[in-house]
DNA sequence: AGGATTCAGTTGAACGTTCAACTAGCGATC
DNA sequence: GATCGCTAGTTGAACGTTCAACTGAATCCT
């Protein structure tokens, strides 16, 4: 438990860290009041609806959609309660592990993706991709997958 | 309120979308949880006190610190008077509005970020700073600025 | 087989944020 | 110098997230 005199940031990695953390802030801000103006659910809540989506049947395992929104188990259980309650998701048995649950998506709730969408992929655009040059964005998913490597992995 | 059919994101769009997605949600929820353990506070409560502490007198308008941490009045008003209940800030009129209110950050607020902030920068470091290129910093700083000003300024 | 461990998922309380409504002071304008 | 509108900040209710505790089922171990 020492401490052994932090490095601290220099000049040049605080203006990118502090540009990232307002950046996020207002972006997550604006993302929330528009899905949630648009379709009354917050922004975690669309990506649960995307990631159900996805595959054919639109079921997955309880885990798998943990894993794949990156939510805790716990607000993934709070987060489909809610849905389930707007008619959007359904939950059912799993058949081969009696632990488990899958989600279903609704026709109900892929409708209402469907109204939501457009509009969210605009204020995407508009306040991320379209400002930035090809060579921006690749950037981007570059850092974010090795930022993403390191906390998702092991070190 | 037409729907013009909206161009959806193409395939590196999309990637890059969708690591910052993750690699923002995976790296908040670290870094709170990292505060909530050191400090007992989460991140945006320990920004507040960064930025208390940057001007000689550790005292700022309320509004200035809302705008400072890009967070909503209402959410500042809450949050510090949480950090008020904890005697971390002090606040008092302002003499010139008499609308204003002064946030000072005390004694012990200062201490407290004294003992918070080595391991916060810690944890910075190591999800990402020390992950990235000297290039890679500078291009997040850039990429972050362009976002940052469509979504402060005007446009 | 039996017991400990781990895994899947849920629950409720505590906490932080949002939203809308509100108080109060400032400023412009007529 | 009254009024209208804007700015500063707060409040409480509703909502989402976190954390820790919990139930049950699978798995491991011997």
């Amino acid at each position: 438990m020492s401490t052994p005199t932090p490095r601290w940031l220099d000049a040049q990695e605080q203006h990118a860290w502090r540009s990232y953390i307002e950046a996020t802030t207002l972006l997550l801000d604006a993302l929330d009041r528009q899905l949630q103006h648009d379709a009354g659910i917050p922004h975690g809540y669309y990506e649960i609806l995307v990631r159900l989506s996805e595959p054919a049947d639109h079921t997955m395992r309880m885990s798998e959609l943990a894993d794949a929104t990156r939510s805790s188990r716990s607000r993934l259980s709070h987060a489909v309660a809610r849905l389930e309650e707007r008619g959007w998701i359904r939950r059912q048995d799993c058949e081969t592990d009696r632990r488990g649950q899958l989600a279903t998506l609704t026709d109900a709730g892929y409708a209402a993706l469907g109204r939501a969408a457009p509009g969210h992929v605009a204020a995407v655009r508009s306040h991320v991709i379209d400002r930035l040059s090809r060579e921006q964005i690749d950037q981007l998913g570059e850092i974010c997958d090795l930022v993403l490597a390191g906390l998702a992995g092991g070190s």
